[in-house]
DNA sequence: GATGAATGAGACTTCATTCAT
DNA sequence: AATGAATGAAGTCTCATTCAT
């Protein structure tokens, strides 16, 4: 309801009604309204991040590029298979408050040098050319979330095929940050 | 005020307080808060519309690479010369409600279409390699967008050096989308 | 109606009622239901000390005995005048938390304090006999409190003739501390 | 609890963890919070009274002047032996609801009673001076009473010597009442 | 007999909006 | 045109009590 409603808009009364539990039932297992959408927002999160590791460049793992196209398809997923969770933390924790903006913050950090760390090992590894990795990290992620909103909140994306999706996600990122040759 | 604290976090009392005016005085100009706010956005939303144009390639045009440098770099002076107005249009007006969303996503539209028409018409004339120009103008939007908020609301990215921003941005579109050479 | 009914059992609802105001005014004069009940006592406790003073023994003033029997009357006929006034600082305000007992007690520490100073000053001029003033200003004191419950919440002293009161009190205190002859 | 913390500050949540007993089995005892207070301050009430009889002045008793130092020692010593029995009669179930007041002054009735029996009494033996018994009644019980609330609620009096105090009290209180000599 | 999850009436408080002056 | 006291719907939260297990 969150998700669909946004946080002001949806009233413990709501979220009591559609659970078909008492109101003193409802604080018996969250401390405020509040303290259930921090928990709901943390799950979502973790989901999220569960989903993105760093790239494996030891000898014999699967080529960078298959991790990294196979990575942008699992966040390209996730607007059809978990819209709650993507229109959660893109769209409706945004601006919140100042405790959840530090939450999404610390997320968005976390994201951010998770894909720095990539650009840099492969700017070392010849596979991405020189760049400014605190840039282009977040024009990257910036990339993919704006499509991802495009899926999910706006629905101005008829496309559901994720591998097209991120094919053409990836040819531009590659195009433009992966060394061609 | 919108900007700084959010929509829900400002209450009509700061709003009159700030103002120097009575209560009675703010609903002679403004029917209700929503109002006021939906005036505040609108505004807003035009100056950023104000200053995006579709590419002009008549004959003795300045070059399209230097007009969408012009243009970039334009958007990225915003965090710094207009930081309330980035942050009411990428950040605190987002998920506030439907009447919202859907402006919020009129703009979009907007900006999308445009971006499509150049992508499109890039590629008639060879500028533009081919590619999905829906999916694509999302992706560009996007990069944009998250430095923006990452010069503006999480302020993450010490650099104010907006030619240096938009040369890197510029570089990844240009070397995965536009034809180098 | 605090005085009536107590604290607990008067709603912000009763007292609206009572007032013919809306809720919202009500939390316009007062912050909340505790703050208007501690300008009540605060208030009421404020009456009663202005009826306290000191006994005047300066050269030509009227007799000590006569001072302390005005007193003791004005006291008395409190719960006839002001029987909110009594049944609040007497009755309802004990016990209700302990902001509001330590109001009542520095109250109480005041009224000790004066009484002991009367006490000390009445041996010296050889008015009162020697005693442990700490102790006697806790008992006079009392004396009085008791009838003046009886007065108000018991209403088990069918008396209302103030003078007899007094001077009942009076004799028992004179007998007791005064030095008789 | 109820005596430390009060009636209302006092949970039946804090009751049965204090107890470590279930909720339900709280309710299988008693059938309300409210009827288990009353337990308790029936309970203390009768403690109480236990210690409080007529004056014996059959021939051969003890002198009823010893009796009666017996007896304020006897409550005197209370506010130490049973602070929490002391705070909870004259203090915490002070103006609580119109039941417990009810219960709370018929207790006062009988000490009343019973003190004004002892004057009259020792008025027609020739004890006792002239006066009100009804007034001198009340105000000897609330000599004692204030003497007690300072000794538990407020501890301002340092003194824990109940001989002492009971002392004191009764040489107010003869000095005034008995006839001396 | 004991349990404790569930209940829901009712308490306090906020704040966008109105309207008589 | 300006004021600001008054409004009241709606919100969040508490806690004594119940009842199926």
């Amino acid at each position: 309801m969150f998700a669909a409603r946004g946080y002001h808009a949806t009233g413990v009364a709501d979220i009591i009604e559609e659970a078909g539990v008492a109101r003193g039932t409802f604080y018996l297992y969250f401390e405020s309204k509040r303290a259930l959408f921090d928990a709901v927002l943390d799950e979502q999160l973790a989901a999220v991040e569960e989903g993105i590791h760093r790239v494996d460049v030891s000898p014999g793992a699967t080529p960078a590029l298959d991790q990294l196209r196979a990575h942008v398809r699992w966040l390209l997923q996730l607007p059809e298979t978990r819209p709650r969770l993507v229109q959660l933390f893109l769209w409706e924790a945004v601006g919140l408050d100042e405790k959840t903006d530090a939450k999404l913050d610390s997320f968005h950090q976390r994201i951010f040098a998770l894909t720095r760390r990539s650009l840099v090992l492969g700017t070392a590894l010849g596979l991405v050319r020189e760049c400014d990795p605190d840039i282009v990290a977040r024009a990257l992620v910036g990339m993919v979330k704006e499509v991802m909103v495009s899926l999910t909140v706006r629905k101005d994306l008829p496309e559901p095929d994720v591998d097209r999706l991120a094919d053409e996600i990836l040819d531009l990122a590659t195009g433009g940050v992966l060394r061609l040759e």
